[in-house]
DNA sequence: ATGCGTCCTACAGCCACTGTAGAAGCAAGA
DNA sequence: TCTTGCTTCTACAGTGGCTGTAGGACGCAT
């Protein structure tokens, strides 16, 4: 016998909100699952998966257009991976870039602190910097 | 005399689109400006400054409510600079922690990607890794 | 039967813009 | 003077990726 669990068991078992699971769903990236008679949604083993699948995608940064396109390709096993290793490329590559982007901005930030004498705004580094770049 | 600009060149000045401009407006970060007789937006040298000092802050990646905090302060030079050098100080924690999580991320990514064999989906890192975190 | 938690749908709201439609202003060329 | 074509105007919808809310219905234990 298939397992059967409702959307809050699910939710748990992912740690994906309901509404998100729900969301999910109305844009397609998880299928409509069958009813109960009272209209609920039952989900099975193969649901988990594919939301916990999601769900680690996400966590890294992957966008839903990307995931969908991983999702597509994880089932089709037949087909040469070179583009989900494309898309993981790819990604790194924008990873790569926001860590470069966000150091130098940590830089930036570290610099208007240290220089801050803690006085007044008027003579502010910090505020100084914000105004004269 | 003093300068009198339109929204256009405003945009060029700062590097801020036009309608950034007028949403900045819409939610009060920028004043109303004078118009024309024709309603035309009529800027000035303090628009100039006070439109890239929130462009610097928003590049910085100050949110806007920070923003908004930012602005008040310079807007009052007797003040004390604790609060801009708070903000700035939250900001670059969050900032850390921001770089701390995409290079755990990227550290994933590499994983994935170097023990990927580049075969089919069916055994490939990429994807498993994805499945069974 | 009652109470309570879970679930349902449908829609509005979040941030920080961006894009669109349709109209009007304005300067330069024919 | 007329026309062309760029800029500007307002008002509103759309983006991504959810989150929150209203107003019910379901289902199980007491």
């Amino acid at each position: 016998m298939a397992v059967e669990i409702s959307i809050g068991d699910l939710s748990r078992r992912t740690d994906v909100k309901v509404t998100t699971i729900r969301f999910y769903e109305s844009i397609g990236l998880m299928p409509p699952p069958p009813r109960s008679e009272g209209a609920r949604r039952i989900y099975g083993a193969d649901h988990v998966r594919r939301l916990a699948f999601i769900r680690h995608a996400r966590e890294l940064g992957f966008e839903m257009g990307d995931v969908r396109t991983l999702l597509d390709l994880a089932d089709r096993p037949e087909m040469s991976c070179a583009q989900a290793d494309d898309i993981a490329g790819a990604h790194l590559m924008a990873v790569d870039e926001k860590i470069a982007r966000l150091s130098s901005l940590r830089g930036e930030l570290v610099r208007m602190l240290d220089s801050c004498a803690k006085g007044r705004v008027a003579t502010c580094r910090v505020i100084e910097a914000l105004a004269d770049h």
